[in-house]
DNA sequence: ACTTCATGGTTACCGATAGTAACGTTACCT
DNA sequence: AGGTAACGTTACTATCGGTAACCATGAAGT
């Protein structure tokens, strides 16, 4: 069996399969998140059998492509989230940032990773774990500690761990579409959210009933108040809260 | 050309559209997201060349049963949204409730507008528009006017927008996976977070760093912290907060 | 009644791609 | 040297998206 080898035998057989995933993640960010598995082989010099060797079939490679990935931002992620003597609202702006500074730099591998492997039956492979998955399961290991260690209810780590991790993953898919601010500005406004929540709404029912049954008619400041101007300066990451009303 | 048809072919043929939409639906709910082509034209009787006539390709036929999906969630949607004198708070939670029903009523459908059509490069049908992204526009639309009624940055209104409705997306996915708690629970939880964010952590680093660094060592209110008991009633909509501290 | 044409349907095919079988080659290890 | 195990190839199959060509039927128009 596979265990009782040459031991060097075996880091070889490693070494040769991160260079075949990272020959993977050059078609993808080449080709797009469509690469064929010839695409992949031949980005690394070699024929479809070898992939097939080393990973069994599509999903493996895909899983080990995710894998590498993953580990990639997970460095940074774990880096931003264990600092010590941070602030809390500067972790939550740090991971974020890390994120999409992650998304920014492999927008095509990031595609990649957005879509979940289409998991048809014959797939004898081991279920494979989404991108997400492993990121909202570390976040949420980092939020329960958190979360019990400030005496709050913990059983809302994971729903807010996976929920936060789609927050960001979704928010960096439209981003890299229409890119209409910076990255910092965005790290900003998804920290506002994360930390503080939507701002008061009281008059949002009234004010939007108004506007959205009678849709012929533009709301009155609609045009006064949407500056969409970008005040982000060119800071990595942006600690400061986005000016709007303090809640009290 | 086709505009020029007697007024009812053109009304029988939506009929016959949304048939084999509807089909395809089923087809999905049978046979999971990978179902091909081949199994939803024969689970509407028929064989491919018909569905390739009306939708033109995969991608025309994705689209049409994102559209439908899409038509069939954003009704409640948009009923919880638009109802006036209901606190925001409340709008959150219905409009939270309204999508998660959605994702529990049809999970295979779901996880199948969870995966982005891979744009393969001969692809000359219209860019298909992700069902995230759909909801995420309409989101986008009524936070924008509810921001600017309520005097805050309307900027944020799209970032937010598409960030909320990845976290419910991405937490209803894990949710879908792991049913550990009722859908009242988690839409109680996600309210939370939406409406006021992460609780202080003020303790975060420091109760982390220790955790995190000398990881054999398991927290010591590990066992005692985590009841991980269901405390959800079966209540259609949990409007009340969970307990945890009040912010001040 | 016979043709004509639109409509709805089918069979039979093509091309690409995931996956495999069988075989050759190099290099290591007794 | 020789066994053997890893490395690699060519050539194949199966499946699936997509298309071409053909068939049936029924409602006109003449």
């Amino acid at each position: 069996m596979k265990s009782r080898m040459s031991p060097d035998r075996e880091v070889r057989r490693q070494v040769r399969r991160l260079e075949l995933v990272e020959a993977a993640v050059r078609a993808i960010r080449r080709e797009g998140p469509g690469a064929s598995m010839e695409q992949m082989a031949a980005e690394a010099g070699v024929t479809k059998p070898i992939l097939y060797r080393h990973f069994g079939d599509r999903g493996g490679l895909y899983a080990a492509v995710t894998t590498y990935a993953f580990e990639g931002l997970d460095s940074g992620l774990q880096r931003a989230l264990q600092s010590v003597d941070t602030p809390p609202r500067q972790v939550v702006s740090n991971a974020i940032d890390a994120y999409l500074a992650f998304v920014e730099q492999a927008p095509e591998l990031y595609r990649f990773l957005a879509q979940r492997v289409v998991n048809e039956p014959g797939n004898l492979q081991e279920t494979i774990d989404d991108f997400t998955t492993r990121v909202g399961r570390d976040v949420a290991l980092i939020l329960g500690e958190a979360l019990r260690a400030a005496g709050a209810d913990s059983g809302a780590a994971e729903p807010w761990a996976f929920g936060i991790v789609g927050m960001v993953f979704a928010a960096g898919a439209w981003w890299l579409e229409r890119r209409t601010m910076t990255r910092a500005r965005l790290t900003a406004y998804l920290t506002d959210l994360v930390c503080d929540g939507l701002p008061d709404l009281e008059s949002l029912t009234a004010g939007l009933a108004a506007d959205i049954t009678t849709d012929p008619q533009p709301a009155p400041d609609l045009v006064t108040a949407a500056p969409d101007g970008d005040p982000a300066v060119g800071e990595v990451v942006a600690i400061g809260r986005t000016p709007r009303r303090q809640r009290q």
